[in-house]
DNA sequence: CTTAGCACTCGCTGTATTCGAGTGCTAACG
DNA sequence: CGTTAGCACTCGAATACAGCGAGTGCTAAG
């Protein structure tokens, strides 16, 4: 597609403007390494990078900006995810050493893990609950006519919901629909929840049931955790794109939608709107699923802006989205 | 302290500035209502406040911005929590009409709620797992050699932490370890939890345990919902400050902390450095306690620019946490 | 004590000017 | 013929400067 001379001043450009933010023009980049030609020469050549789209110009008399084509050039082009500091691979393995306790704090710290290794923001979605089996459940009395319908799925995720009765509750009943429901239950998936045969079942355990199935149906949504979305007020200068960017990543179900998207292309980038999220139009999003032995339980993600250190982003999302895996795989 | 006039044009001067955003100069402030002098009074009678630190000018030949102190006067003056908007009083009960589900899920949606209304961000602490009692224990196998221990509290909360064994599990000692559990911890706060004699614990049982008192003691936090951050970026013009507040938002801790602090004082408000958290010395909170039959659940609260609108805030504030309130005594 | 009047301050706005980074083009060169 | 030195040109950013006007503090009169 480019001849060799092309690719490399392209890299240039896009490696200068990762570092500098500044638009890049000819003198700097006759002087980078791989480059032997001269700055007309140079010039040239951006011309025709800039006629087939990789690349523009703020304004007359600017240097060269890489477009979203001319990232994904780069990318696509580079060698590899590149490597991490030292002082961060003893940082994720530290975190991993001792992260242990419940899978949403867990989630929740490696977010926050991944955001301080890129300096980005980093967004993790948690287990989808639609794959996992009900391990074990239990219905808890909390008053006189509310119980808690406790569900340990395979994924060590805890499903509760609490479900009102018409009539009073006492213990035996409640032990009883507790039994029933596991019966039920125990190996299924939640998704085949509303295919089940409610027959012989306690009208205490069809309530819990129906309950269940009901707010299911709802758009709880599968866990997402952001952090380091502080990060973002520093990635770009404009106030409206912060508050855009902020926006949409409280809107946890756009968020989900990205990641769960990318999931099945293993590691990847999304750079500018591909994606297709339009108010994360100047951002990319480094993704890679996590899960054990080939089971995909999420994905995490950085997401900084189109001009971000890729190869380190592309590093850091590697290590961690692997010992993720491996950390759950454990517990 | 202050004799009416010079109230009268302090109020004047807060109100403007927090409508406009500009220094309000002598002019604006003869012109308010409630203020029947000329602007050469006005121009006196403001220096004064200057000296005395309720006023400030960013430069000479500009208007007065309000100081802490001034805000403060106006907060403590000021006749009450105003009113919200009917179309808001509407939300509010339209919301809380149709929220069920986990404890979780409604705070968080709470906490969206209230940034709506406020146009600021929100932040809800929930129930301190300190004073919670145990209503139901149980472990569940996860693995061979791992398990769930899932306590359900008496607020609804449902704590659960993954135990690792050294020895395979079978199926029956995991029962009469959960039946020996719940016979030690039911009625129990997770408090006194570290006090309790673990004599006659069947070894499991005893192991399962020092996990929970073992994790207990880590900073597990209470849990944190922050919505609305996205109109921080709206509320400062400086991407710094907006960055610091962000940054400071995502250190759960200093939160609670600062909701915490506050608690006691019922609905009440914290203006600038007076909350003593550095970073957010440009921000005001507007904090209220929710709980069921004056036990205190937590607190909710908005966070906003110094240049609030405290009275607006206050009414929602007030409503919300009384609604929640309501809305946790029923479940 | 209040207020009209006034000189003064100083940031903001608009304009003119310069500066320089960077370009595209042309012509010379190997 | 591709490369490059040279150069005119463009245009934003920076600088300087004047005028404006909002706002002040002070003074003197009511």
């Amino acid at each position: 597609m480019l001849d060799e001379r092309k690719a490399a001043i392209l890299r240039a450009v896009v490696e200068e403007y990762i570092e500098t933010a500044d638009p890049v023009g000819s003198a700097r980049v006759a002087q980078a390494a791989g480059v032997q030609v001269s700055s007309a020469t140079v010039r040239n050549e951006m011309a025709v990078l800039e006629r087939e789209g990789y690349l523009v110009q703020p304004h007359t008399s600017a240097g060269r900006v890489p477009t979203d084509k001319g990232y994904r050039f780069f990318v696509d082009t580079m060698a590899g995810p590149g490597h991490l500091q030292p002082a961060q691979r003893q940082q994720v393995t530290q975190f991993f050493a001792k992260a242990h306790g419940q899978l949403e704090q867990t989630l929740h710290d490696t977010s926050k893990l991944l955001s301080n290794l890129t300096d980005y923001a980093a967004v993790i979605v948690g287990p989808s609950h639609e794959v996992a089996t009900v391990r074990s459940v239990q219905l808890v009395g909390l008053s006189a006519r509310t119980a808690l319908l406790v569900a340990v799925l395979s994924n060590a995720v805890v499903e509760k919901r609490t479900v009102d009765f018409t009539d009073d509750l006492d213990d035996g009943a409640l032990a009883t629909a507790s039994a029933d429901l596991a019966r039920l239950l125990v190996g299924r998936t939640l998704a085949e929840l509303p295919t089940l045969a409610t027959d012989n079942l306690s009208p205490l355990a069809a309530t819990a049931l129906a309950g269940l199935a009901g707010a299911r149906h709802e758009d709880e949504p599968d866990h997402v955790f952001v952090g380091g979305v502080a990060r973002m007020a520093q990635a770009f200068d404009a106030v409206e794109t912060v508050r855009d960017v902020l926006r949409t990543l409280e809107q946890q179900y756009l968020v989900v939608g990205l990641l769960r998207d990318l999931i099945d292309r293993g590691l990847s980038v999304a750079i500018g709107v591909e994606h297709g999220v339009q108010p994360l139009a100047e951002c990319s999003v480094v993704v890679a699923p996590f899960g054990v032995d080939g089971e995909q339980l999420g994905s995490i993600g950085v997401l900084g802006p189109t001009r971000m250190h890729y190869p380190e982003a592309l590093a850091a999302v590697a290590v961690v989205s692997q010992q993720l895996g491996r950390r759950l795989s454990e517990s």
